[in-house]
DNA sequence: GACGGTAATATGCCTAGGCTTATTTGGCAA
DNA sequence: TTGCCAAATAAGCCTAGGCATATTACCGTC
């Protein structure tokens, strides 16, 4: 599994038990004290490696009752959502940016609401174009609260994604993401070079640092080529 | 953030840093040993409190070169992939399940790749429908392995959701989650109630046990309602 | 100045002990 | 019975030490 090491020597025991279907969901895993009798190491070692496959959703553990098998539902998969000039070149492919539209503007209700400020509220909206290898590849269309970032106001973002701007500037502390299809607009097929109509993967993202809204995005993707990718193993 | 406990203070604590901007990436944390003499603590303890950090992204550590904040790379995040009735209980409807077609034949090219195993092996197809207050929800197309599978020869799956059925009955190793957008065709238009055209959510699952490939499902979502969330917090 | 070996250093991991705390079980009482 | 409380138990967390190991920085050599 990984190099030799006794902490990982009985997380790969546990785990080899439950995968073989020895140890079905349900069934009490030994005690720290036996396992680590029985490996000849120190009750604190055998600690972690619960720990972890606990943090790993693989056994449930709680005091007095001991450490049990969870069921396999099929939990959380690490969904990477990259960045996309990152990704383009990670296919090989060249990154151009195209800022298209620039404004402060009041914010709209449903901008107001995303944010998390009040209606009419001065935010910044940014719509730029993604290309790989000069095909575009994600429209962006962004909300900047000027509130938790006024530097923005300076900004033009002609020539750097505010993605990238935003991210060297501020840390964050909240995401959310929200995924879903729906078909271009006339408007958005145009952008991105398909039909209107064609499906299209939404992915909205929020980003906090604590309590305030940093920015809203909206990015949307050709569904003909583009997907979200997962690889996701427990343990 | 959570209840005290030295480890959380010291996690904390670097963790305030960072968000504050104090700290900002590529900062050297302090070397452990200087953090426990600050903390009043053991060694174990900070060792710990940036382990944690450093698992979930936010710093990152390499033996004598130290502990430094990572750069705010919008990471993995964790996206739930819901069990269709936990979910649909879980808004407060009611869930039905309706088994559309069940047939073994032989793989077809298509199939038999995503699978894993040679064109023409005889596999399990499924095909099904699921409610959320008697309105089409998903529809799932399944491709389920005999060689790794053969119990589901002898199961009709007309009452029991093939994923319940598999869950309960064996464990997996792996996943891969393949997220996009597609246009509905006439068919799946039908089945979800929807219009031809129309775009839907299609997320491809493959799950392993060791190395072979179990099963292979597609679930197609009504693209105007459905959508998948996400909350994710660095720590 | 380029190159290579060596020492210093910070993290990685371990041990063996201890106290703390949630939870369950069993027994006692109403 | 039912309800409540206490004891027992298993995990949670901590300490203070130690050895292992990756990596860098430095220094001497060519």
């Amino acid at each position: 599994m990984s190099r030799p090491s006794p902490y990982r020597a009985v997380k790969a025991h546990v785990l080899a038990r439950i995968r073989s279907g020895e140890w079905p969901p349900g069934t009490l895993v030994p005690r720290e004290e036996d396992l680590a009798e029985t490996f000849g190491c120190a009750r604190m070692t055998v600690h972690r490696a619960l720990r972890e496959l606990a943090d790993e959703g693989v056994v449930e553990r709680r005091r007095r009752a001991g450490t049990r098998v969870a069921l396999p539902t099929t939990r959380t998969a690490p969904v990477e959502i990259p960045r996309v000039d990152r990704e383009v070149e990670a296919m090989g492919a060249s990154y151009r940016y195209l800022r298209l539209a620039r404004a402060t503007e009041p914010a709209s209700p449903s901008a107001a609401a995303r944010l998390g400020v009040p209606e009419g509220t001065e935010v910044l909206r940014v719509e730029c174009l993604h290309h790989a290898n000069d095909s575009p590849f994600q429209l962006e269309e962004r909300w900047i609260s000027l509130d938790v970032v006024p530097a923005a106001r300076e900004e033009s973002f002609a020539d750097v994604a505010p993605n990238v701007w935003l991210l060297e500037r501020l840390p964050w502390s909240d995401v959310e993401h929200v995924i879903g299809a729906t078909n271009a607009t006339r408007k958005v097929a145009g952008h991105l070079g398909i039909e209107p109509g064609e499906a299209v993967l939404e992915v909205e993202r929020r980003t906090w640092l604590e309590r305030r809204v940093i920015t809203y995005v909206r990015f949307l993707h050709p569904g003909r080529f583009y997907r979200l990718r997962t690889a996701g193993r427990p343990g």
